[in-house]
DNA sequence: GGGGGCTATGGGGGG
DNA sequence: CATAGCCCCC
């Protein structure tokens, strides 16, 4: 009825307009790449606000953090600073979020810890070992994969323990224990007051299945309408949970859903195409709508693009079409060696840059293992470019960081067997492997935490008191933590008492260096959580407690860090690409073995899903598409001559550009570095208004309305309005999109200016 | 219990 | 090639 009157919706074609003015009911929008799908989740959650929704309400489960983020921030600039009260995040930190307040109904402390990748692989490890089984068979990523898929499709151990067909295939691949492996393997987390990743999905579903003091109702009351990204990415568990969410007598299933069959590429964590098809049986009123026309690619990459996804059996029908205009032809260039491709590739950036007037932002290099890396990164350097690597090892997984991060675990919640066992003798302190399996064995009797068994465990003199020094340190940490120490002080304090800052200290190689420096970078990063002091109206009072700090950082990625740098070639897996585009793409080492991988060459299933991710690199360019593969390279520490790569003859022939003759050139000799490079993680890029040399906070007891005051992060402006919590409304001059900021002068860091 | 040096082994994508 | 795990010696 008002719709006529939203300006946004002038912005968007038929079908989009159509997917975002139907607010009730189911609905499902096939999206091709870059066929504005983003737009259309936007502008619809702005429409649902704009006529009315309180955008608390609004449920919106993106598939990274950054797409929620970006979301967020265009949902803002067309309905302004309540956009960020809708609750759009991953599935993962959506429920996280929501288990923080409601696992204490399902037996979990709400302070759980949750496991990475490393921990839960050490666990198994650990598991595998006291079970006394063979760690050949036994791998602990295999046996990690089969408990995660397990968890995805909801099989509990004991249904595991009575599945004849998992029973027979663990029998075949001679590893029978693997039920009981699981078994122990939930009892642990569960005693540690732990969840890993999957846990997060089945504790939230489990929250809402058993339903304990109804909580289920308080959540299908609280989000009337939900949004789901990417949904052929969603595996059986996240679609329960929808389903939990969604149906309920007289639910109104206002629910949508946004995918593209032909961009799955995430099987291998049990996400399945299926959902898309279970989900037209399940809400059979639904209205689908499918967005074909491709508003990024000239029309030879869409060509290519058609062209090679045709080669898949299995595809939801639809027609992706452009009418952008250019004759820009796909290159395809064959090197000698990785080497050379390196070389290359980094000789055509800058000759792109030249003859098209590119910037570094512009260009993106895919590949498909992140080891690949290397040699684009040497070549990179050589020339000057400045480019930064996404993906790969996360600043929060260095060895370093995870340590004091386990310390601050400890101290949050010492149940935590995982970060006990890496700190309790680390820095030395005379607690060796003979002492802890004295308190595992114990744990295991008891079904208690290794904390717990400390009081009760007999050991010699020596190790007793050295134990006891480490329980009274943790002890300690408590104490301060509870007289309510915020995170940047506690996790100083961590830092210095645990004895990691002195042990970093004596090394003075290089490495010791950058070590210390990455902790650092690690307390910055608190001080900044701690710092951040505006208020989200709605929101819960700003919490700066370390456990909150935890959470907060448990699940971003590298993906999610500094999304203020610029002028930065990208490099990345064909995997993180997702979502994004660049005027000029490379996608590299298109070779079989590596692209098909030669994991998947066994299976037409899986070769079709490596077809689907060549689709998604190849249709993140705009403009320039480049292709290369090289005749030998070094894989796994030796010298491999695969074959170009099937899928390069399944692009079509009127697409490509000749293939550009190999050039045989004389190499560099010893690699110089140019430096002017950052290495890749522990920057902390945040834009500051002003130099903080020249930026002195008053005490904010003396900040009153119609003062003019400077932020460190926002600029001058004007203070508005202190209400009697004590939280002043500033208008800052240089914000363009709502210059009205709530500020809590507990927190604030204000300079007065008159 | 700690540390150094050696051998064996595995090496994909990510929340 | 990189790392985990093992053995041996202090």
């Amino acid at each position: 009825m008002q719709e006529v009157t939203h300006s946004y919706l002038d912005e968007l074609n038929d079908i989009q307009r159509q997917a975002v003015v139907q607010t009730e009911g189911p609905i499902m929008v096939i999206a091709g790449p870059g066929s504005g799908k983003t737009r259309v989740l936007t502008y619809k959650i702005a429409h649902l606000i704009n006529i009315g929704v309180p955008p608390w309400q609004i449920l919106a489960l993106t598939f990274t953090n950054k797409a929620a983020r970006e979301m967020k921030e265009r949902i803002e600039a067309v309905v302004g600073s309540s956009a960020r009260r809708v609750w759009a995040g991953t599935f993962h930190s959506i429920f996280a979020r929501i288990l923080r307040v409601e696992a204490h109904r399902i037996g979990y402390p709400n302070d759980f810890t949750i496991y990475d990748t490393d921990d839960t692989k050490s666990l198994v490890n650990e598991l595998i070992k006291s079970m006394d089984l063979d760690k050949k068979a036994y791998n602990a990523g295999v046996i990690r994969s089969r408990i995660s898929a397990s968890k995805s499709n909801l099989i509990t151990p004991k249904a595991y323990s009575q599945n004849e067909d998992m029973l027979n295939y663990d029998r075949m691949n001679r590893r029978p224990m693997t039920y009981k492996i699981y078994e122990k393997y939930v009892a642990r987390c569960k005693r540690s007051g732990a969840m890993d990743f999957d846990d997060l999905l089945l504790q939230m579903f489990r929250l809402l299945y058993e339903n304990p003091d109804n909580v289920k109702e308080k959540y299908q009351r609280q989000f009337s309408h939900l949004l789901v990204d990417e949904f052929q990415d969603t595996n059986f568990l996240q679609y329960e949970i929808l389903k939990q969410f969604v149906n309920y007598e007289d639910s109104p299933h206002n629910v949508c859903i946004v995918g593209d069959d032909a961009q799955s590429i995430y099987s291998f964590r049990g996400a399945t195409i299926e959902n898309i098809l279970q989900f037209e049986t399940d809400f059979p009123n639904l209205n689908t709508f499918k967005l074909e026309q491709n508003y990024r690619s000239s029309q030879h990459i869409v060509d290519a693009a058609n062209g090679v996804i045709g080669y898949n059996r299995r595809q939801i029908d639809k027609k992706i079409w452009t009418d952008k205009i250019g004759d820009q032809k796909i290159k395809v260039i064959k090197t000698i060696s990785d080497n050379e491709e390196g070389r290359r590739v980094a000789d055509l950036i800058i000759e792109q840059k030249h003859r098209h007037n590119l910037s570094n932002s512009d260009i993106a290099i895919l590949y498909r293992t992140n080891a690949q890396s290397r040699v684009f990164e040497e070549f990179l350097r050589r020339q000057n470019i400045q480019y930064r690597i996404y993906g790969g090892l996360s600043f929060y997984q260095r060895k370093e960081v995870k340590d004091l991060l386990a310390y601050m675990r400890m101290t949050v919640n010492p149940n935590d067997d995982e970060a006990l066992k890496r700190v309790i003798n680390y820095p030395k302190r005379g607690i060796g492997a003979s002492t802890v399996n004295k308190l595992l064995a114990i744990a295991d009797d008891n079904q208690v935490s290794l904390w717990q068994t400390i009081p009760h465990v007999q050991l010699s003199k020596r190790a007793m008191s050295n134990l006891a020094e480490f329980a009274a340190l943790i002890a300690t940490l408590r104490k301060h933590m509870a007289e309510g120490k915020n995170a940047y002080d506690l996790a100083v304090l961590i830092s210095k008492r645990s004895g990691i800052v002195s042990a970093l200290k004596t090394d003075n190689t290089m490495e010791g260096v950058g070590r210390l420096e990455n902790l650092n970078a690690l307390l910055d990063g608190v001080k900044d959580f701690v710092e951040n002091d505006e208020v989200i109206e709605g929101e819960n009072p700003l919490d700066k407690t370390l456990a909150s700090y935890l959470q907060s950082i448990a699940l971003i990625t590298d993906m999610d860090n500094d999304k203020e740098e610029k002028e930065t070639v990208s490099l990345m897996s064909t995997h993180a690409c997702k979502g994004l585009e660049f005027k000029s793409v490379f996608v590299v080492g298109m070779e079989e073995n590596l692209f098909p991988s030669y994991m998947s060459l066994s299976s037409p299933d899986q070769i079709e899903e490596e077809r689907r991710l060549f689709y998604v690199a190849i249709t993140r360019a705009e403009e320039y598409l480049t292709i290369t593969y090289s005749n030998s390279r070094y894989q796994h520490g030796q010298m491999r001559f695969n074959d170009p790569s099937r899928f390069l003859e399944e692009l079509p022939p009127e697409t490509i550009d000749s293939v550009i003759p190999l050039k045989q050139k004389q190499g560099f000799g010893e690699p110089k570095i140019l430096g002017n490079f950052k290495p890749t993680g522990l920057k902390r890029v945040k834009k500051l208004m002003i130099d903080p040399q020249n930026f002195h906070p008053d005490d904010s007891s003396k900040i009153k309305p119609g003062m003019r005051v400077l932020h460190l992060k926002f600029g001058e402006g004007n203070v508005l309005d202190i209400d009697e919590r004590f939280v002043a409304t500033i208008e800052f001059d240089q914000i363009a999109v709502n210059p009205k900021k709530r500020i809590m002068l507990q927190y604030a860091k204000l300079q007065i200016l008159d």
